[in-house]
Order: structure tokens, then sequence, then C-alpha cells
DNA sequence: GAGTTTGAAACT
DNA sequence: CAGTTTCAAACTC
């Protein structure tokens, strides 16, 4: 990583020195510049760069691309270097393809851009901005560009890149998305109005490809750059309204702070896996997009008022919404239209949901991971397919929404992963769904699934005017969209305000509200990386079941993929996923319920569910760490067994990712996987609970409460203080492992975020 | 598709 | 805070 930047940096430096030059000499002088000289001098790594460069770039201009092309921001920068070095010094190579051509183009187009924000002194911050940058000065630019971009972009064309990447694998797709960086460049001058030619002559598929790798990486970025994990509501929305959600995409300045972080670290996992993390960030923007999509239309819309440009893009906008899909839902028309009004801020608004999502994710981790290792092996195929089938599939008013959808991603930044998956799901999910009418089965199953992967929710409120928590968008944060078939519903961006001022009162009541209802342990974030198991997670008030056995979806506990816990109060426990109690709670009532032949064969059932959904990932996990095994075995131990709590996800998870928590874990799972570590569970449940939880945690931070307890504030170093309870069986030993583990995994904090407001 | 069950959310 | 009502999802037929 650093290597590669300091690389780049020396590149710039060239870059810039060439171009200075250049500006005042021709070209042919260029290289005979006694500036260019000197500079090849001073620094021996110009030379080689320039060297490998100018032959990737002569070559292939790709070669050098794929480091940058992780990072949509990174590679912006990049690109822009090379941009400027192909046009000046490269001229002279007879190589510049079309491409080169084309990038010459650009870079007249850009160059004037890029020279705005590019100061020579701020190469860096003109590198990362170029894309941006080269939209800002036309306010509007961004807009075209994308409009252009997705005009040209048919699913076809969709269709092309999956099957280069699935064929080629993650090379080509990181060339593809060099190419769209720079197709965006293209695309932005083109749109001013300098070349129609150069995109004929790279092929209108291919143009159509860059320009849709190229918004994929801008939803990259701006995802990765929204962070902005939902707050929680009322305060967030505000903040996100702001425009933030236009803008994201387009304004590359807001972005850039947190972006180069995010690439910085994206390039590194690059490096260990090109695939994967490329479709993690498109999986984000994905994501968001399901659960934004709505938001889309609108936010165009925004962009588009901004911008003031009339337009193709708002096409989109009126295609999102009748296009949106299958309208079950007569107020979700509306609401679609809605939308358009609003959509702006809708977008803004949708972000709240992300709260939502964290539930998802932690019931979906397992799933995720699946899609990582498919990702993996051909992440981009996976990331770029799914929009192609929504396109298909999909009206256009979908498609459109999809790939518009940029934008902050992050949200899910931690669940990165997870997100990716959900993200893939939803829209796949969002394609079916539409393709397929619903049956009844199916349209249950669909809700489940979605509600698994935390996407796109519908809802069928009748009276609640989907403002209140019975709406599952409403909860989620999301805008009622048109598979809802909801009546009177007032959850849409035409009604942003009133949702807004719902939402706050709601959150003024109940500051968690919003937030994810199912909690990731501490030790949970370790578990998903090894294994993702639901395991790890725990409602964040409980359940308080008394018919269900939390068997049933009635159980949110059981719904979120997770066990019950110290906090739940429910009655007869068979929750599959764990039981709450176990110890403490009622040992007895387990026992016998358990014993009751329903409890094993419902066990069983869900086991093979669980199985389902994780078993994809757990080859990979494999080991007894995954809390999804130790679920479904301890569940025959446990009823074997019975009297003991479901263990503590928290010794499995830990085990999974930290060598030390796993050495405790592993033991201790192993020698009883969930009584050991019921009483932790508890303890670490009692931390977790409730709304206050990060409070909580800071104030007790009792060293086992401060491990499990999701809030990053447990996970703090923060000294152990050794309530040492009684409970805690495992001992100093365990302690240990999960602190370390905290130390380790900064997660979860999003919770924490959402929450306090 | 209609009706029932269930438990969370909202209300008192 | 507890009890009741409302609500919509989950489930069954």
């Amino acid at each position: 990583m650093g290597d590669e930047k300091d690389q780049e940096k020396d590149m710039v430096v060239v870059m810039d020195t060439p171009e200075r030059t250049q500006i005042a000499t021709p070209l042919s002088k260029f290289e005979d510049s006694p500036v260019f000289n000197y500079i090849n001098s001073l620094s021996p790594i110009k030379p080689v760069k320039s060297m490998h460069f100018t032959q990737t770039f002569s070559g292939l201009s790709f070669a050098s691309l794929p480091s940058i092309f992780t990072s949509p921001h990174v590679s912006t920068l990049k690109d822009s270097r090379f941009l400027r070095r192909h046009q000046f010094p490269e001229p002279s190579k007879p190589e510049p393809n079309s491409e080169d051509v084309k990038k010459a183009e650009i870079n007249e187009g850009n160059g004037n851009i890029s020279q705005n924000p590019s100061n020579p002194q701020t190469e860096f911050n003109s590198n990362s901005v170029p894309e941006s940058s080269t939209v800002p000065p036309n306010g509007s630019s961004n807009l075209e560009s994308r409009k252009l971009s997705y005009e040209a972009v048919s699913p076809d064309t969709i269709n092309t890149l999956k099957v280069d990447n699935s064929s080629s694998s993650s090379s080509i797709v990181q060339f593809v998305n060099n190419h769209s960086q720079n197709s965006q460049l293209r695309m932005e001058s083109e749109i001013e109005g300098n070349d129609s030619l150069n995109n004929k002559e790279s092929g209108c598929d291919w143009d159509s490809l860059i320009s849709d790798a190229s918004e994929l990486l801008n939803f990259d970025s701006p995802s990765d750059t929204i962070p902005v994990p939902y707050k929680t509501s009322g305060q967030s929305q505000p903040i996100l309204d702001p425009k933030p959600e236009a803008n994201n995409d387009n304004l590359p300045e807001k972005h850039e702070g947190a972006s180069t972080s995010l690439t910085t670290f994206e390039v590194a996992e690059l490096a260990d896996d090109i695939d994967n993390e490329v479709g993690s960030n498109l999986y984000r923007g994905m994501r968001r997009r399901c659960l934004v999509f709505e938001m889309m239309g609108s936010r165009r819309k925004h962009l588009e008022d901004i911008s003031n440009v009339p337009d193709s893009n708002e096409t989109p906008l009126p295609n999102d919404n009748s296009l949106i899909p299958t309208n079950t839902g007569i107020g979700n028309g509306n609401g679609n239209g809605n939308g358009n009004g609003n959509g702006n801020e809708s977008s803004r608004c949708i972000l709240p949901g992300i709260g939502l999502h964290l539930n998802t994710l932690a019931s979906t981790l397992v799933d995720q991971k699946v899609v990582k290792n498919e990702s993996s092996g051909s992440g981009g195929q996976l990331i770029i397919a799914p929009p192609s089938a929504a396109y298909n599939s999909i009206p256009s008013g979908m498609e459109l929404t999809t790939p518009m959808s940029d934008q902050p991603g992050l949200e899910n930044d931690q669940n990165g992963v997870p997100v990716t998956e959900d993200v893939s799901k939803a829209l796949v999910f969002v394609g079916n769904e539409e393709l397929s009418q619903t049956s009844p089965r199916k349209k249950r199953r669909r809700m489940e699934h979605a509600e698994e992967t935390g996407a796109c929710k519908r809802c069928n409120c009748k009276k609640s005017k989907c403002l209140k928590l019975y709406c599952e968008c409403f909860a989620a944060g999301v805008y009622c969209v048109e598979p809802c078939s909801c009546q009177e519903c007032f959850n849409k961006p035409i009604h942003e305000d009133t949702v807004l001022q719902t939402r706050k009162q709601i959150e003024s009541r109940n500051p968690l509200a919003f937030a994810p209802k199912v909690i990731k342990t501490s030790d949970s974030t370790q578990e998903d990386e090894s294994s993702n198991t639901p395991a790890s997670a725990r409602h964040k008030r409980g359940c308080n079941c008394k018919k269900s056995g939390c068997l049933k979806k009635y159980c949110e506990c059981f719904q979120g993929g997770v066990g019950c816990s110290i906090n739940c109060r429910c009655e007869g426990c068979k929750n599959t996923f764990g039981r709450k109690d176990g110890s403490d709670m009622d040992p007895e009532m387990n026992v016998v319920e358990e014993c009751e032949g329903n409890g094993t064969d419902v066990r069983f059932q869900k086991i093979s569910i669980i199985q389902q959904h994780h078993e994809v990932v757990d080859p990979i996990s494999t080991t007894p760490a995954t809390p999804s095994r130790f679920g479904r075995q301890s569940i025959s131990m446990i009823s074997s067994s019975k009297g003991k709590p479901p263990r503590s996800f928290l010794a499995i998870g830990g085990s999974s990712s930290s060598s030390l928590s796993l050495s405790s874990s592993q033991r201790f799972g192993k020698l009883n996987p969930f009584r050991g570590g019921l009483k932790a569970d508890k303890q670490l449940q009692t931390v977790e609970d409730d709304n206050k939880i990060p409070e909580i945690l800071e104030e007790n931070s009792s060293p086992i409460s401060g491990v499990k307890s999701c809030s990053p504030n447990s996970k703090r170093v923060s000294p152990p203080h050794t309530h040492s309870h009684s409970n805690t069986h495992s001992g100093l030993g365990q302690r240990s492992s999960r602190k370390l583990i905290l130390q380790s995994i900064p997660s979860f904090p999003c919770l924490t975020p959402n929450s306090k407001q």
C-alpha cells in the first residue's frame, strides 16, 4: 500500500512537472526538457515508475491501474495522474490507443478541471478529487456524466461486464474499474461537449461498461464516505438531509477526507484480495441502493435541480416512480411519485434506516460471508450481476435506482461485508420479486429473505400510515416502496417532514427505537470474520414470547437469527439460535420444554434453516468456532444436556477471531459449548441490553460486560474492572481473551452511535 | 386469499 | 411501571 502510494506520489511529482513543462513546451521537447531530466535524476523512483507506467500504459494502460482500482478515489487519483502523464509524456508513444487518445482528450477536457483543484501543491488532493473535481466545474457535470453513463449502459452492456468479469476474474474487473473511472472523466468531458467519437472508438460496449463501472465505483466511494450510520434518526437525518447524499456522489470534496482514508484501507485489502474488496465496495453501494433505492429517484432529481440540468437524468426519476417495479401498493406508487418531489431529502431520510441494516447484518452475517467468498472468486461479477439482473428484470425505475444509488453505503461499513451480501441479495431479490409476482409463500419467503438481508422491506400497513414502528419499512428507516402494499402511507419522500418528525418523536420516546434490534456482541465481530453466526449477536431488548417458544418469527430474536438472551422475558424459550437462559433464567423451563418432543424437532428444523443460510459460510469457517455450528451442535448438545443455557456466543466468536480468545473459547466451547459460556453470556447480555447500552457499558465496565457489550465503549480497552462477577466462571482466562478481542475489534460502534442519540 | 395467531408497539 | 389496546407480521387453512 504505502509503497504504491509513495510511488504514486512520485509519479505525481514527475507527472506534474512534465505537465507543467509541457504546458510551456511542446511535447516533443518534453523529454528533452532539462526540467524533466532533472526531476528524473532527483528521484530514482520516478524513472522506474515512469518506465513502468509508460509501459503499462502504452501496452495496456491498465497495468498500473489495478492498485488504484480498488478505491474509486484512489483510482481517480491515479487516473488523473495517468491521464496527465499519458497525455504529456506519452504522446510521443505511438501506442496511445484509442483509449489513450481518449484520455488525452479527457485530459484536455479534464485538464482544465484538474487544474482547478489540482494546484500543484494539492496534487494529492487533486488526485483524489479529480473525478469529482471534474464534475464540480459544472455542478451538473456529474449528473450529466451519470446520465450518460446510464444511458450508455444497457442491461446488455452490464451483462457483458459480468461475463467479462467472470471469465477474466478480478484482473479484468480491476481493469474495468480503472477504465471506468477514466471513462467517467471521459464521459464528463464528452458530455461537456468534447468527444463522442472517442467513445465510439473504444466501442459502445466498452464505454457503457466503463460508465457502469465508474458509477459503481462512485457509489462505492460515496458509500464509504457516507458512513453515516443512521444516527438514529432524528438528528442524524437532519444532518444527512442537508444534502450529503445528493452531493456525495457528485461532491468529491466532502468525501475526500474520508474517502482517502477509506481508500487506503481498501487498498490494503486489495492487496490481499482485490476481488473481495471490490465486491464489498460495490455491494455497499448496491445495498444502499436497495434501501434507498426509492430515494434515488428523488435524489437524482435533487441533483438535477442543483445542476439545473433538465433532462435525461430526470427521466430516471419519473421512471423510478413509475418504473419502480412491481407496484403492489397503491400508496406506494404515490410515494414514489412523491419521492420525486422530495426525493432529495427522502434519500437522506433513508439513511436513517441504517439501523435496521445493522440488525439485518447481524442476522445475515453468515450469508454475507458466503457472498464474500463468492465475491472473492469473482467479486466483480457478483457485484455487477445483481444490478444487471435488476435492470433486466426490473422496470426501468429500479434499474436506474440501483445504479444511481451510489452513495453511501458505508453506513454499514463495519458490516461492509455483510452489506455486500445484503445488497446483492437485495438487488437480486428485488428483481426476482418483481419478476415473479408473489405467491403468498413466495412473498413470505421474500420477506424473510429481505429481512435477513436487511434489504428493502415491504410493509402492509393499513392503519399506522407507516409512521410507526409497526411498519417495518419505517422501523428500518426506509421509505416505503412500490412493493409495499401499505395504505395511506406517509412513509414516503413526499412526506419526508412528517416522517422525520415522527421519527424524532419516537426517538424521543426511545432513543434506540431505530437502532438495530440485534446487536452483535463484541465477540460477534470477531466471529463475523470467521464465522457468521447469529449466536454472537443478541437482541437488544430481548423478546417477550409466550406461545411461540421463540421458534417462530413472531420472536424477534429468532427472526433476527439470534439466540435469546438474559434480556428476554420469553417463556418456554426454545430458540434454536440459543436459548435465553439457561442458567440463570429458568433452566428448568428450558429443560422441560426442550424435553418436550416439539422442542427438539423444532430445533432441528431451525437448524436446518440456519444451515441453509449459513452453510455456505460454514464450509469455510468450518471450525467449531463458528457460532452457527456451535449453535447447531450445541442444540443437539443442549437438548441432551439441557440444563444449561446456550452458550455464550462470545466465547465462540472470540475463538474464531483472536488466537487467545480462541484458545480459551475453544476450550470452553469444546468442554461446554454452551454452558461455559452461559454465564458469561448472561452478563454480557445484561450489558448489551437496552437502550442505554452504551451508557451502561461505560459505567459498568465490568470486564465481562465490557467485552461483550456491543457498544464500542465496552470494547474500549477500558480497564477491565474486575467486577469479577461471581457469575464468570471462565475466570481470568476468558477475560483476558475477551479483552484482547475487544481491543482488536473496533467494531460495533455502530450501535452506539445510533443508539446514542 | 382470508382468517387466525402472535407479540411488539403504542397507549392509558 | 404495569396493564391494555392497537397493529401488522407471521402463520394456518
